[in-house]
DNA sequence: CTCTTTTTTTCGAGCTTCGAAAAAAAGATT
DNA sequence: AATCTTTTTTTCGAAGCTCGAAAAAAAGAG
């Protein structure tokens, strides 16, 4: 059951309620916190003043033109860069990314690395990517110790994000990432599906449109979902859940890269759209290896002709409808973001996508539901993943055992 | 944003946790308490001897036998019934009632109607409900007014638990049942769908066993479910949300009570079950006024031959079996209850409906799902609608605003 | 009847937040 | 240039809460 609260849980918290609010707000003023938080200025002075000579904050000094008011000016609190660094790690097909990040939220350095993914051993995967972080580190010497590596993967995670469950891009499963990462370097860290991140970016980037509830939708070789429900990031009971692509469409249906049968994703991936546009056999097996200028072809021939694409894409619309649509009979209507190559075809899929939802149950209002494309799902990903770590750190810190430490170094 | 720690919370929270403490507990120590909210004893003794004061706790005299144990025995608190009483109503085809609960959740009082629900009018049927707590009322004189109504309708409600959006039972949607209720009657009111009541009650009645995540899905006439997720009830971004039954499962498939065509409920309600067991065709209108009788016959039918009707129940157990496994790909398996009149006939469905979980991507490890029954509906949505009205009482008690009464008087 | 054990209460210490007032830092006005 | 206004930020005492330690209470054991 949940824990009374302690009398000194109250500063913690409270300390954990500014920074938030100064990361949400980008350079606030104490005033603007003492608003945010309803806290009072007195407060909000003492834990500010605090924050400041611990090193987590700093005071912007004429950063933006003097206000047009009268009065004492607003001195505008930011995070200190220093205060801390984090590592950002991605894995996808073939691909090893890693970045050192700032407790702003600036990359500071950067490392890519081509791999076989597919084809690697686990140990070599994980070697890696172990390799990928250390040669990053090793490139910023006398630095103090990221205090959290964050990876992104193209797959399933478990629920505590310490394990990649499943993932298209190697055949090993239950991969424990997080626990190699801390053993290896000696940092904290965790696993997170990508689409996901994919969502807590879009919190970040646009708050006013992505708030409480909406749903990013990743089309690409396979189909993810990131979804946010009453502000807070969706995750299953087990896993990091919402397999969007992996519902049933049809019962019985079209060869999944799954293993199963009749999965949105088998009529919507780009591999299903690429087998239909090529007539091949619902259930023969899933190519590989499809580019995003192969993607375009058919896209633009679909456009062009009625032929067999056309109606490849008309499928995966479809496929896409029906799925929002039960989604929507669960969770009522929501945004919903495309992300990734497929949403450039996005103009030939949404009349299908629209047609779909509205012959379905969830899909009452269908009209009214917004949807919107954002090309590069890498990015988003990115800055995801650093909010996301960050979040994690500043909570660290003020963790009930933390000790304050009495003044941060700067490192540069 | 969320907002900050006032001091004087913590003692309002710290309270509302100990009231909690005890209602889940039944007759806790101070002791067990502190242990369970991680208070002190100091703080617990103080918290404890307030509300005694008030009236909202009383000390149990000698109610156990004596402990073997030596030392000062303990103190069992526990509410006092008389500290408030709330309204438990409810609404379902062509079915009225209402009880009135005491602190403690017992049942003080009780009224039964028969009203021709489809067939009133909007205003005839709020009048009908407002007369019957009104007669409840009455048969109570000097009593204190009650706290709280709450009223479980088989339908679609909104988020915000004012109005009923659509139901079955009558042709009227957008009944604003909440502002009525308390317009007519001065009362606090909300307005809660059945399934959800369910969930509700299920998790009190068997914490063990219905904890942070399951699911509960009523097999009566139509389908519906109440869902719980990280120890939350699940709802909807705007509506009471998780309609199960009206998850597509076969995209054009057969036509639903809810005119749109292919839902779960369209193969597994009984209508559906009825229609298909009398080989009539999909696209026929949906049936009234069968009978759990009825149900009864086509049920022994199915289990004697394999004839249409084991057909029809073979298609009930697949639509779903499918539903729960698109269910499963977003939220990861869960125990699972079946409730109602069709629980009665889970022997025939079973097998279909791990039958086809297991062909889904969402079904991995279908095969360790646990599956429960509980024939009888109503009274776990009384039970649901008494915790989850409680709950609102002691949150609103220990709200804010609320002057703390010094002595809440007896009234028997 | 005294000792031991366990529960509950009491009491002072140490925090925290808050409101009011003071201080600080500007522009506006004379 | 000096003073007045306005707004932000800091300071300071008051009130309230939780905690730990010690005391009191209430039993069984010997």
């Amino acid at each position: 059951m949940s824990v009374g609260i302690r009398h000194d849980d109250l500063r913690r918290r409270n300390r954990a309620m500014v920074i938030a609010a100064v990361r949400r707000n980008g350079q606030p003023s104490r005033t603007e916190i003492a608003a945010t938080t309803g806290l009072s200025h007195s407060t909000i002075s003492a834990i500010s003043s605090d924050l400041i000579s611990e090193g987590y904050l700093v005071q912007v000094k004429g950063g933006e033109p003097p206000s047009l008011k009268r009065g004492r000016p607003q001195v505008a609190l930011t995070l200190n860069p220093d205060a801390a660094t984090i590592i950002v790690a991605g894995l996808s097909l073939n691909f090893l990314s890693a970045a050192i990040v700032d407790y702003a939220g600036n990359v500071v350095a950067e490392q890519r690395r081509k791999a076989c993914t597919a084809t690697l051993s686990q140990a070599d995967l994980l070697a890696e990517l172990v390799a990928i972080i250390r040669q990053l580190m090793a490139g910023r010497p006398g630095a103090r110790r990221p205090l959290r590596i964050i990876l992104a993967i193209q797959g399933i995670t478990d629920a505590g994000a310490r394990q990649m469950l499943w993932s298209p891009i190697t055949p090993h499963v239950d991969i424990p990432f997080a626990d190699v990462l801390e053993r290896e370097l000696g940092i904290p860290a965790t696993v997170e599906n990508d689409c996901n991140m994919m969502a807590v970016a879009l919190r970040w980037r646009d708050p006013e449109r992505y708030r409480d509830d909406f749903i990013a939708i990743l089309l690409s070789h396979g189909i993810g979902m990131g979804l946010v429900l009453k502000g807070e990031l969706f995750t299953g009971t087990r896993s990091s859940g919402g397999e969007f692509g992996h519902m049933t469409h049809q019962p019985e249906g079209a060869l999944c890269r799954c293993g199963r049968r009749g999965c949105v994703e088998a009529y919507a991936g780009n591999y299903a759209i690429w087998r239909n546009a090529r007539c091949k056999p619902e259930d023969s097996v899933p190519p590989d290896g499809i580019e995003e200028s192969d993607m375009r072809v058919l896209a633009a021939r679909a456009r062009e002709s009625d032929g067999p694409e056309r109606e490849a894409y008309r499928k995966a619309g479809t496929a896409i409808g029906f799925g929002l649509g039960s989604l929507f009979a669960l969770i009522d209507p929501a945004p919903v973001a495309f992300v990734g190559g497929g949403a450039a075809a996005f103009d030939i899929l949404e009349p299908h996508i629209r047609a779909a939802i509205a012959s379905t149950a969830g899909g009452r209002h269908s009209d009214a539901i917004s949807f919107d494309t954002v090309a590069d799902e890498l990015p988003l990903i990115r800055q995801g993943c650093t909010m996301r770590a960050l979040t994690y750190v500043d909570q660290e810190i003020f963790a009930p055992g933390a000790a304050a430490p009495s003044q941060v170094g700067n490192v540069a």
